[in-house]
Order: structure tokens, then sequence, then C-alpha cells
DNA sequence: AATTTTCGCTAACAGGTGTTAGCACTTTAT
DNA sequence: ATAAAGTGCTAACACCTGTTAGCGAAAATT
């Protein structure tokens, strides 16, 4: 009888979790089977139905997860006193950081998110729309101040954010920058582009 | 007996693959069934089978036309007489329209050439990396040169690539900026990005 | 010490997967 | 007109999918 639960201060399912999204990052969420995340365990499959209601929970679990963070984030940022430009890179840094310390997870939930099942995936689609939404007003305010350039805010954002999830290619390069240095080269690339 | 080819200057095969192609972007290719596929294309799921030899075919042919399709293009920028800088607009430029242009196929070669089975998978693998070290050598040119300012290149191309990929929300975005404007306005901000 | 809860196991399910075999009809080439 | 190639169909295959039921052992609670 194998027992999960090596990390003391996590539950089970926090174990399971974990596991899948490194999986879900790898393989997909389609091509990830129950049988699989469940060997990774260190289980049989079905014993994660003592700690998990389905599969697709688990993406859910993911998904909001990291949706919540960022909203939290940008709502901080917002209603600080701070230029747009100094808003739009502290979100970048943001995004950044999380990507590389939290790789799997973030990663998932940018990449998998179709999967989830109704009513989670249009749920997921109004959060994804509506914190766009958020960073193009910034933009479009610094636009307004003579910060930013004239530009397309929305193409704007769709920048930033893709940019972002190129990380991946720096995870998985063999000799990798310093996390700090990427973050600062992508800062200067991006956030040059958009002052005026 | 329901026929396919209704398009008259395309074999059977490549209607197979644009709508595998579509499908494929949707809901990607693991999710995606023969089944769904044939209903698609107004066929049983055996009757594929008479045009192409497997479902990994299907991906192979998607992924490997793109690839050489880049492939070619950053040859021939590559030898042409111009800047670095003027060499990476190119580059960037080829990248916006293909993916406004091929939208399905490039983005699906993109996201899921890592379905490929072997040794298709890893030839992919060295292409596109090889793809991308060329262009960090022009970048890396460029900086000598002083046209570019001193960043790490591999990260300026891992912005610049995954930034194109953005395109795909503009895709589906209800109201869609014109083209011509979408691609002036990433390569303002990214090209911008990378000037001295 | 007794009892309840937690958790992992085996076995099994109903349905989906990619794919093949074999046959019939239509289209093309001779 | 006849042969050959092309293309669709139905039926079936072996395997994989997520998930449930039911049982026994371990752990936690009383």
């Amino acid at each position: 009888m194998a027992k999960i639960k090596s990390n003391r201060n996590s539950t089970r399912k926090e174990v399971i979790i974990t596991e899948a999204a490194k999986l879900f990052r790898e393989k997909g969420f389609s091509a990830t089977s129950m049988r699989d995340l469940a060997e990774h365990v260190g289980v049989e499959a079905a014993s994660l139905y003592n700690h998990i209601s389905s599969k697709a929970e688990i993406l859910q679990e993911i998904c909001f997860k990291v949706a919540n963070l960022f909203m939290t984030h940008i709502e901080e940022v917002d209603s600080s006193p701070q230029s747009a430009i100094a808003k739009i890179e502290a979100i970048l840094r943001f995004h950044i950081r999380q990507m590389i310390e939290h790789y799997e997870e973030v990663y998932v939930s940018d990449r998998e998110w179709k999967h989830l099942t109704e009513p989670y995936m249009q749920n997921m689609q109004s959060q994804r729309r509506a914190y766009r939404q958020r960073i193009a007003l910034v933009i479009e305010e610094g636009i307004r101040k003579g910060e930013i350039k004239a530009i397309d805010a929305p193409t704007a954002v769709l920048i930033m954010l893709h940019a972002v999830s190129g990380i991946e290619s720096w995870h998985r390069s063999t000799k990798k920058i310093e996390g700090h240095v990427l973050e600062d080269n992508m800062v200067m690339i991006l956030v040059e582009g958009l002052k005026k």
C-alpha cells in the first residue's frame, strides 16, 4: 500500500495537483491519462479519486488558482498611484516572475484552459478577456498622458502577454541566463518598445 | 456514398489536412478524434484511410510544411544585403503575415508539434532550435554593428516569436483591426524595442 | 481499547480510440 | 467495352479512457 505525501506541509490533493501540472505541461491535458498521473504519484489510478473528484476538477483548480493570482495582483497595481508606464512594467514583471517561479501551473493555465468543461470554460474566457481589457485601459491612459506611443492597445497587450509565455523555451534551454537577467531583458525590449 | 472534394483544385488529402488543421487548432491534436475529423469532412472515419495513412501523418504534413516555409524564407532573407535590423523586420513581418493568412496550419505547427511521433518530433525540435539560432545570430550581428541595443539575443528571439503567436487572440476577437494595421503595430512595438 | 475515518487496492464498467479487412460502387485508363 | 484504380461503406479489432463499487488495512479520534 503505497502512501502519497512525502512532502510534509502539503495535502495529498496538492501533491496530485502539482504532479498533474507537470504532466499537463509536458504532454497536454488530453494526452495525460489518469493512469499516467497515478503512476507518477506512486499510486493506482482509482486511488486518486479519494482525493479529487474528477480529472476536470484538477484542471479547474490549476486554472482558477492562477487566474485569481493575476486578478488580485492587477487590482493592487491598478489602484496604486503610479504612472501608466510604471503600472505596465509592474504587471509585466509580475507575469515574468510567476512564469519563472510557478512555471508548470501558470503555463498549464494559459495553454490548457480551453479543455475546461462548462460553465468553467466560459467563466475563464470572461476572466481572461476582462484581464486583458484592464491592461489595455492602462495602456490607453498612458497614451493619453503622452507616456506611451500611439499604438493599438489590445495589440500591445497581446504582445506583452504572449511574449511572457515564451519563458517556456527559457525553462527548457540548457544554458539558461539568470532569471533576473531574463526579466530585465524582457522588460527592456517590451517597455522601451512602448515608450514614446 | 458521400464524396469529398467539392473544391476543384485540391486533392482529397489536402481537404482532409485543411479540415484537420482547423480541428487541431480548436481542440488540440489529442482531443480531436478521427471520427470527429471524418464527420467534418463528410465521410466515415474508415474512409479517411484511403487518403492518409495515419492520424500522426496528418500532423507531420502540417508541421513540416510550415517548418519548410519558414526555413526557406529565412534563408532568403539571411542571404540578402540588408542591415540586421531590416532582416529582423522582414522575418517578423513574414511571421505575422503567415499567421494571419495561414492561421490554422501555422498555429497548429507551433502548438502541437510536441505530439509528433519519433523520429519526427526530434527532427522538428532540432529544426526549431536551428531556426531560432539563425535569428539570434542576426540580432547579435545587429548588436555588434550598433544597430540593436545590447540585449540577450535568445531572449529577444523568444519574445518576437511568441508575440506573433498572440495573433490567435486577434483572430478570435470580434472587432478586429485590419491585418496590416496589426502588422504595423506589432512591428512598431517590437522593432523599436530592439533599436538602439 | 474501541470506533470511525481515511486511503489504497483489485476488478470492472461503458464508451471512446486509431486502425484494418473486406466488399461494392464509381471513375479513370486501356 | 473491359480492366484497373480509386474511394466509400459496414463491421470489427484490440486497446485505452475516466470513473465507480466494494473490500481491507492503516490512522485518527474517542
